[in-house]
DNA sequence: GTTTGGATTACT
DNA sequence: GTAATCCAAACA
């Protein structure tokens, strides 16, 4: 199954679909570790059940568009867009493993260890060179700026499932998703 | 027009 | 522990 239509199904089949896929962005790319999923309805979480601006991205947007804030009012984050007949969400994108255009990362970073380059939500987004003006961009079709790959040889690993980070409603939800073991991850997963 | 609350990070 | 720093939303 390609990423289109897993963009099309729920967002968090989707956020645990994506942990081991590369992600690549112009000539820097790095293996997906870690994402947490948002609902678009009854997720008191989401940006949907309180701005209203984030209803109207995902009325006037594709499957797989990218939706990309400023949060604190210093760090982008950047969400996938899923949607489709069973409804939408979003998948927040929390850390990678470094891969490709590390130097630019490193650059960009202002930080030498690998596992500081992409090992959170606004980490990524400066080591790529993501801000505000990627919103509202695609991660699918032709011409995209950033896009996801399947990784040769299964890749995913084993996925570990806890509860969603920095955020104060719906706690409990457990969907946030780790590649079991990295060393890339924001939060290391809780004990279960 | 003013106030408030964040899906964070880095430094003390 | 907490400062940094911005915007959309809510309130007046």
């Amino acid at each position: 199954m390609g990423f289109e239509d897993l963009f099309r199904g729920d967002p968090v089949t989707a956020a645990r679909g994506l942990i081991g896929a590369r992600l690549v962005c112009g000539a820097c790319s790095g293996i997906v570790v870690e994402t947490e999923a948002y609902a678009a309805v009854g997720d008191e979480a989401a940006h949907t059940f309180f701005k209203p601006s984030a209803r109207a991205f995902v009325e006037r947007h594709a499957a797989g568009a990218a939706y990309v804030y400023l949060n604190y009012g210093m760090y982008w984050l950047a969400n996938v867009l899923t949607k489709g007949p069973e409804g939408a969400g979003f998948v927040l994108l929390r850390a990678l493993e470094p891969e490709r255009g590390v130097a630019a990362m490193r650059r960009r970073r202002g930080r030498e260890r690998e596992r500081d380059l992409c090992s959170g939500p606004g980490k990524l987004t400066i080591a790529l060179g993501i801000d505000g003006a990627d919103h509202g961009a695609s991660f699918v079709g032709r011409g995209a700026r950033f896009w996801f790959e399947e990784v040769c040889g299964g890749g995913a690993g084993e996925v570990v499932a806890d509860r969603r980070v920095g955020i104060t409603r719906a706690t409990e939800l457990p969907w946030r998703f780790l590649a079991a073991g990295s060393q890339h991850v924001s939060v290391r997963a809780g004990r279960a």
